[in-house]
DNA sequence: ATTATCTATAGATCTATAGATAATGC
DNA sequence: ATTATCTATAGATCTATAGATAATGC
């Protein structure tokens, strides 16, 4: 009788790929991706660094494959796409909620966001695309409130929408440097309810 | 007749601090503080790596000196103090308006309030201690505001202020990752109007 | 005598590769 | 036969120091 002891080739790559996406994802809110060295990713993974490199054959590839990832959860968390107006404020002001509970992550992307400004940084096109994209995500959602009767009409919907991915990321920053400082999501939940006051056909 | 040829050891000092600096300030514009070297900041002041140190004793040591150059410089710019109400928001559109013109400025700062974001970076304590500070500055002007009769007593100016510098700073990032694709002054514009409009008396 | 600046270099990284070893896959 | 992982190491940084050289300061 052949017990299987051991775990397949598939489940101890995925495996070793999870651990490594973490402990980058750890290294990254400490450090940032330049101040992260694979050694201590690696480390931190349970593997040498040539281990992590047979999964992740350059650092840039472990943060792009870090970013896909991201992409991919985030996903089918916002959802903005099927949200009707106000309803769009209250499903991002869940977002900053859930986000509360996970403030290494957003560390880390907040860490990412603001390295990647500089010329030459490898996450510089994931941070270009992504704000047009949410910005669009929001206004859209907006345009459909405008279509019930909920939204004016003439409010200036991608201004607003700009703004309001501009205060989300303007919170969060505040936020991850002193989280005791600042109530993110009342302070959220307040501004919202200005734009909601004037916005409200 | 002796010639001055020569320029005096402080002179020659003076100018060698300041094209440091200006050099530090564009490798951070361009790769952050851990992504900039001595040596090409040095290369770039022409200097030679332990010129520079001369000068300024280590890589820390100039990037504190930075920073305390950036508040001494911003002191007498932002003037919040003697700012009445509304007034307030005026200068910093102007101060927005001002900083279209220095994109490598903002774009320096902004690398490294997101550099600072992780636990160990040399310029966290700074960037914790700006947000309250600057907080604090523009909830002082709008309650000078309430005095004038201008502002409604009953709004909450802690939580307009802490939205008006998370607006600000969110608004930078985007237009610093693509300025063509943002007009940061008009947004602005358009959520300062909005914030007048909410809290008028 | 002091200051600005240089050459030379130590010592500690860091990313990545070459090639070996031991497991799973068929 | 392929895959996961390791040891050993190359080669390129990077920060900082020691000590020399040439100017200004008195």
């Amino acid at each position: 009788m052949s017990v299987q002891a051991g775990r397949s080739n598939t489940e101890r790559s995925e495996d070793a790929r999870a651990r490594v996406l973490a402990a980058a994802m750890r290294a990254l809110a400490a450090n940032g991706y330049q101040g992260s060295s694979l050694a201590s990713i690696a480390a931190d993974a349970g593997l040498t660094v040539p281990g992590l490199l047979h999964h992740f054959p350059s650092k840039n590839d472990l943060l792009v494959a870090l970013l896909e990832e991201r992409d991919r959860r985030e996903e089918g968390r916002n959802h903005l796409e099927d949200a009707r107006g106000f309803e769009a404020l209250d499903r991002l002001l869940a977002l900053a909620e859930r986000n509360k509970r996970t403030p290494e992550v957003v560390r880390a992307f907040t860490v990412l966001v603001g390295e990647s400004v500089g010329a030459e940084h490898p996450a510089r096109r994931w941070a270009q695309e992504r704000y047009p994209r949410f910005q669009s995500d929001i206004a859209d959602a907006l345009r459909r409130g405008v279509e019930d009767g909920q939204i004016r009409g003439d409010a200036d919907l991608d201004a607003v929408a700009a703004e309001i991915v501009a205060m989300l990321d303007g919170l969060q920053v505040q936020w991850v440097l002193n989280p005791s400082r600042i109530d993110m999501t009342y302070v959220l939940a307040h501004y919202f309810d200005g734009v909601k006051q004037l916005i409200s056909a």
